[in-house]
DNA sequence: CCATTACGATACAGTGATGTATCCAAACTC
DNA sequence: GAGTTTGGATACATCACTGTATCGTAATGG
């Protein structure tokens, strides 16, 4: 029997605070090692603790690597919603219209800060993506959360994408379900040609406005300007 | 000491066959327990062989990940390189112009048959170039493959992509290097869903053509008919 | 045919990781 | 401040996997 994880009893401070260390360990050695490679061993020493504590709050590195997930996914759907009400007054305030290259700095901008939300390490986050999406494709279990996930990101970013599109005077030309992870992927490509050249490259996040601002233009016209 | 591989004499065809089995054996158990979670015990019992074939062969899980590799990118060099003159005359003999949806058919094909290629199994592939990403993530002596292979492809691809558009009247409006990759991205996001879901799912590779049509019509505008 | 070599099987020693059962200390309870 | 509970450390038994050293056999060639 597992005092690991009873849902139905609040755990305490300390208990807290040891998971949340646990986690941050995890997170490190998941990017460094891969979950596969990543031993319960090495994570409790990047802890500073023993594994007798990793067994009094998790069952196994899997339910942690979840754990772990589900606290990330959720710092991210936070962000996206707050991006969502925080971005109408911005758009407002700001006195003439945007640009379309202002826009896609806009766009590009949101990405790269949701990615930096842990660690303000860019590519750690994709990293661990990369981990969640791999073991998802392998366990039909996981396939829907990792889905879900994605689907409700893309979902939740899709209005954003749209007012600041609108806000540049333009608007989709085809249905924004469908342009929103196209732009998605530019920022997956640049994420991972950051991640692989370890700093600046051709293609890395530096370009990434550019080329978003590219690919906006092409993907949406003018909102007629009045009559 | 290995005799592993030594480059200098050429192996003898019992060597080479077993190599063979090795390899589908490899690949089939990296595609379901991960590269870092497959055992070498796994692999050979898999090909019916045991240890000492392998360390005969090989000298280690990761060199042998990365022959394989090596043996799978050889494939879809050749592939795409063949397709680059084959589609010409294809496309001459072909009597009427191509519509925009047809020409994204010739390409969603091209796609989806570029991951058929070993196995006949599209996610089988798709597993494996995620794993080899992560690995090239973590260890900087891999990244500059993984990058090559990518840029290798998509290099290849981009005067393709082009002749099927130009069959269509019609022809890129952003530069075509930045163009293919965003082709792709649609492409690899198809393939995660198909991955994900087993076999049909929305946005699957059901639907890559018509997601495909819509994005090549945002992409490019008609060629001038003449005059 | 016999000798030799090539190649894979077998056996073994060593290692690192796992999970559990038990112990000990600090933190609440009254 | 004694009793109780909570939470992490320690110690232990086990196991899967690794790599190597050796052996047996099938192919090869003269």
């Amino acid at each position: 029997m597992s005092a690991a994880a009873d849902p139905t009893i609040p755990p305490s401070a300390r208990r807290q605070a040891t998971r949340e260390r646990l986690f941050d360990a995890a997170m490190a050695v998941f990017v460094e090692d891969g979950v596969q490679g990543a031993s319960v061993e090495a994570i409790c020493a990047r802890a500073d603790f023993t594994r007798g504590a990793f067994y009094s709050n998790f069952d196994s590195k899997e339910q942690l690597f979840q754990a772990l997930l589900e606290r990330e996914f959720m710092r991210r759907a936070r962000y996206v919603q707050s991006q969502a009400v925080a971005i109408e007054p911005r758009l407002r305030e700001h006195g003439r219209q945007f640009t379309p290259e202002e826009a896609a700095g806009l766009i590009a901008d949101f990405f790269i800060f949701e990615a930096t939300l842990t660690d303000n390490d860019a590519t750690a986050w994709f990293v661990l993506e990369t981990e969640f999406l791999l073991l998802a494709m392998r366990d039909p279990a996981l396939a829907p959360d990792y889905h879900q996930f994605m689907e409700g990101f893309y979902t939740d970013l899709a209005p954003v994408v749209e007012q600041v599109v609108a806000a540049a005077g333009r608007r989709f030309t085809l249905p924004v379900e469908l342009a929103v992870p196209i732009l998605g992927g530019l920022y997956h490509r640049a994420l991972r040609n950051t991640a692989l050249a370890g700093t600046e490259a051709p293609g890395g996040l530096g370009d990434l406005g550019a080329d978003l601002a590219s690919l906006l233009f092409a993907l949406t016209d003018e909102i007629a300007p009045r009559g």
